[in-house]
DNA sequence: CTCTGGATTAGCT
DNA sequence: GCTAATCCAGAGC
C-alpha cells in the first residue's frame, strides 16, 4: 500500500473471534484525516473485551444504550467517555449479535507527527503510548462513535507498507478489578510506544 | 431521580 | 506513590 492509497481492512477481518481480531490488529494502521491533513500511526498494543464471558467488559451484563454497538455488526468504532476525561477507542468483533470489541490502547506515531504534538504538546515518546493519550493525539472524540471502519473516510484501519516480523507478547488487561486473570492484553514486543505501568 | 465509580492521565509529594 | 480532574452510564430505588 501507499498511504495515499491504503489497502482497508475488510468487514471479513473484523467478524471473526475477538482475540484473533486483537492479535492480528497489531502492526496494522490506524488511519485519521481531518479535512486534508492525515494522522497515521502503526497500532502496537490492544486489549480484548468480550460478552457474558468477561466482566470486564461493559457487554457483561447485557445489552445498553451505550455498549450496543460491541453487539452490532463488526468494523465499527466504538469510542466511550471515562473518569470525566479521556476517551477510549475501540473496534467491534464477531457476528452481528454476538458482542465484542478490541480497544486500541497504543499507535507509534508513523505520519502527521506535527499535528499530533499540536493535539498533545508533549514529547515524541508520550504522545500515543496511552488509549486516552491516542484519541487525544487523533483528536477522536464521541462524534467518530460509530463510524464503519472499512470505509476510507475520517477514520480507518489499513494493511502496512511493509510486512515486517512481529513478536506479540499476552498480558493481563490494565485498569480494571475483575476479570484480570485473562491475558487478553497483546502488544509488539519491545516496541518504545506501548504504554507504560 | 439519585448516586457511584470507572477499559486514564498528569502533576505533585 | 497518590490523587484531582470532571462526566456520564448504569444500577438501584
Amino acid at each position: 500500500m501507499t498511504l495515499k492509497n491504503p489497502e482497508v481492512l475488510p468487514r471479513s477481518f473484523y467478524s471473526r473471534d475477538t482475540l484473533t481480531v486483537a492479535k492480528e490488529l497489531l502492526g496494522k494502521y490506524l488511519v485519521r484525516q481531518v479535512g486534508r491533513k492525515m494522522v497515521v500511526g502503526k497500532i502496537v498494543e490492544v486489549e480484548a473485551y468480550g460478552g457474558s464471558d468477561d466482566p470486564a467488559s461493559h457487554a457483561y451484563r447485557g445489552i445498553t444504550p451505550r455498549n450496543k454497538l460491541m453487539f452490532g455488526e463488526a468494523g465499527h468504532a466504538y469510542i466511550y467517555f471515562t473518569y470525566g476525561n479521556h476517551y477510549c477507542l475501540n473496534v467491534t468483533t464477531e457476528k452481528e449479535g454476538k458482542p465484542g470489541a478490541v480497544l486500541i490502547r497504543a499507535i507509534e506515531p508513523v505520519k502527521g507527527i506535527d499535528l499530533m504534538k499540536k493535539h498533545r504538546k508533549t514529547s515524541l515518546e508520550n504522545l500515543t503510548n496511552g488509549p486516552g493519550k491516542l484519541t487525544q493525539a487523533l483528536k477522536i472524540t464521541k462524534k467518530q462513535n460509530g463510524l464503519d471502519l472499512t470505509k476510507k473516510g475520517e477514520l480507518f484501519i489499513c494493511f502496512p507498507q511493509n510486512k515486517e516480523k512481529i513478536e506479540i507478547v499476552s498480558s493481563r488487561r490494565i485498569g480494571i478489578k475483575v476479570g484480570t486473570e485473562k491475558l487478553w492484553r497483546f502488544y509488539i514486543k519491545n516496541n518504545p510506544f506501548v504504554s507504560k505501568r
